[in-house]
DNA sequence: AACAAGAATGAAAATGATTGTCATTTTCAG
DNA sequence: CTGAAAATGACAATCATTTTCATTCTTGTT
């Protein structure tokens, strides 16, 4: 990871744990790192794909990164308030691999994830 | 619901249970029905508030849109070609209840969708 | 039929997040 | 130091979605 990486890391883990791309880039200016927007996008793709970020979506659709442990896992996500909790996929790994094999698929690999609102909305 | 909200829920009804707003207008202009984008988005709008469709978003963001009470259930999507094979989600359903019943979430849905390549591909 | 009020429509402009471009700057191995 | 490669950021482009607004349909009334 570069620079930026690290800088963009430590911001989306002192925001809470979730923000946008947008929120990320304005809290880093507000803080005087001084960084553009699109250093912030290219920064977050690259996290993803080093799987150190995930990326999820509000409801409006705007992307929100947070970061995220090594193991795979799905998410339990509040619709009102994004409080996420992470929780383990179980029996889903298997029907992923089972139903794909059953169509002829290779390369499998799936998302699942659960929304609701949570107890404190 | 007046006549283009009734055209779009055809539309929506024949093209596999959930489309875009695009791909939705996209549809029914090639049928020969002569129809706005803004119409279409408006009409969605309305069935959504009608609890006749519902809203999810795409992994990029995109909106899509599904009839409720449509029989539930998930993909098998090829990689490369597109491909998609609807599939039941048997176990996903229970999995999900029970997860957010434990963590105490309410009005629960969830996604669950497969990647792999195909066996043409 | 004629009329008006209000709803519905859609073309075009506006919005807002995200991505692409490209010239400049930084990094770093040799 | 020096040149190549990577990183950066201002700006433009893209794309889904929303807003605006002028025009066209409905529908009830006379």
């Amino acid at each position: 990871m570069n620079k930026s990486g690290e800088r963009i890391l430590s911001t989306l883990e002192h925001v809470g744990g979730f923000a946008s791309a947008q929120e990320i880039h304005r809290a880093m200016v507000r803080d005087g790192k001084n960084i553009g927007l699109t250093t912030v996008y290219r920064g977050l793709q690259a996290l993803i794909k080093e799987n150190i970020v995930d990326i999820l979506r509000r409801d409006d659709g705007e992307a929100i990164y947070r970061v995220c442990g090594d193991a795979h896992h799905h998410h339990l996500v509040c619709k009102k308030c994004g409080r996420t909790v992470e929780i383990e996929g179980g029996e889903i790994e298997k029907w992923a691999l089972q139903e794909a094999a059953h169509y002829g698929f290779r390369e499998v690999g799936h998302s699942a994830e659960i929304f609701g609102i949570c107890s404190n909305c």
